[in-house]
DNA sequence: TCTGGGGTCCTAGGACCC
DNA sequence: TCTGGGGTCCTAGGACCC
């Protein structure tokens, strides 16, 4: 069945710098710090300070991603950091996909910055040829480079283009994967992480290959479905689709680390209040209601616990959404130092799908009403243009 | 480890129903 | 309640990915 596919994983080498330093190289600047030890990172002051992606100078100092400057530094006095441009990132994101879709109709877009693409097997007589040539088209037009890795499923496609980074192409074929994934690490196996490789390891599972040549029944009675589901992966089992993007979003959500710890309920409102604008207004672009609403916290001691519920009724509006999270919040709490906070909104449903009682419906087409006027202001003059909760 | 932000999926326990 | 079995829904937490 699946050995009528090729399958292409493709993956923007350290995109988030990569694109930052096409970005710069545009507006005139002379260095591109693809070529210093660099990184992209957030700001310190307000605790956003970890290392977002790296440049291939960075890496020798030993930097890795996540950590945080203040560690990066120590480790290269002379590194230097760039703060991260999300608007550049999407449109390069959205770049790449329209270059690619001119190869094949079957793409799928994995994150911002990898996807998969689906040809038939008989379409294509030589895909190496094919993928040095999109390559090529992509660091020429675009003006960075990618990994290709090539197989004929989702797994060893995007193991495969993992392999020998930057700017290659590499395969994983079926009958190389005893030579080319059975000798890594077992936490280089994709959905193998931290705590599995633990685990994995305290069985004696140091590599792959151990993995795959296990009890499959003794991986399952230990880890249920997801036991099953490496060690087939360990084995170069998929057979998933490639799935063009119509994947309806499940969840919405914003956090934000605070620049320092709050301690006191208004505050904490405040806070919550403008998260929620954030995801209401997503929500309303999306065409969406939704019907669970989800308050997290993290403590300055880095605990987190989250509270939620369900609602009868879907809604978009912010106001009703606004309500459920702060009285979630004052539940909650438990008058710790917030480090963090977050909302999220699930159970979405597509817009007028629901039904609700006429009085819901009254105050529904008031909120309505409302927020559409808010969202157009916005899109209009800003987010700034106008507050809807006063500023007190 | 001086530890971001946005997602998906799974599990376990409890409530509730027949 | 010396109190079964199966199904569904809800909630909280945690693992993984980028």
């Amino acid at each position: 069945m699946e050995s009528n596919r090729m399958i292409f994983h493709v993956d923007v080498n350290s995109a988030f710098l990569s694109w930052s330093a096409v970005e710069a190289l545009q507006r005139g600047e002379s260095i591109d710090i693809r070529t210093i030890p660099s990184v992209i990172g957030g700001d310190e002051s307000s605790r956003r300070g970890v290392v977002l992606a790296k440049s291939v100078p960075a890496k020798p100092y030993g930097i890795v991603t996540g950590e945080s400057l203040f560690s990066a530094r120590r480790k290269c006095p002379e590194l230097v950091v760039v703060p991260p441009n999300f608007n550049t990132y999407e449109k390069c994101s959205r770049n790449m996909m329209n270059l690619l879709s001119e190869y094949t109709p079957l793409i799928e877009q994995y994150s911002i910055d990898e996807c998969f693409l689906e040809f038939s097997k008989n379409s294509m007589p030589d895909p190496l040829k094919l993928a040095h040539s999109i390559k090529e088209r992509i660091s020429k037009e675009l003006g960075f480079t990618v990994n290709i890795g090539i197989s004929n499923n989702k797994l060893l496609a995007k193991m495969a283009s993992e392999l020998n980074k930057p700017d290659k192409v590499n395969t994983i074929y079926p009958n190389e994967i005893k030579e080319k994934m059975w000798p890594l690490q077992v936490e280089e196996l994709f959905m193998v992480g931290k705590r599995a490789k633990e685990k994995l390891n305290k069985m004696y599972i140091y590599t792959i290959g151990d993995l795959a040549n296990y009890n499959v029944d003794l991986l399952r009675d230990k880890f249920k479905s997801y036991g099953e589901l490496i060690w087939q992966y360990a084995n170069g089992i998929d057979n998933s689709q490639v799935a063009e993007n119509d994947g309806e979003l499940k969840v919405i959500s914003n956090s934000t680390t605070l620049a320092a710890n709050i301690t006191e309920r208004n505050e904490a409102h405040k806070v919550l209040l403008s998260l929620v604008e954030n995801v209401a207004l997503r929500l309303r672009k999306s065409s969406k209601h939704c019907s669970c609403v989800s308050v997290s916290i993290r403590t300055s001691e880095f605990k987190n616990y989250s509270h939620q519920k369900k609602m009868m009724n879907a809604t978009a509006s912010t106001d009703k959404i606004a309500e459920i999270t702060l009285q979630l919040f004052d539940e909650t709490w438990k008058k710790e130092p917030i480090r963090l906070l977050g909302i999220a909104l699930s159970h979405l449903t597509e817009e007028g799908y629901h039904q609700i009682s006429l009085f819901e419906n009254i105050k529904e087409d008031k909120n309505r009403a409302l927020d559409n006027a808010i969202d157009s202001i916005r899109s209009k003059y800003g987010e700034a243009a106008i507050k809807r909760y006063g500023n007190k």
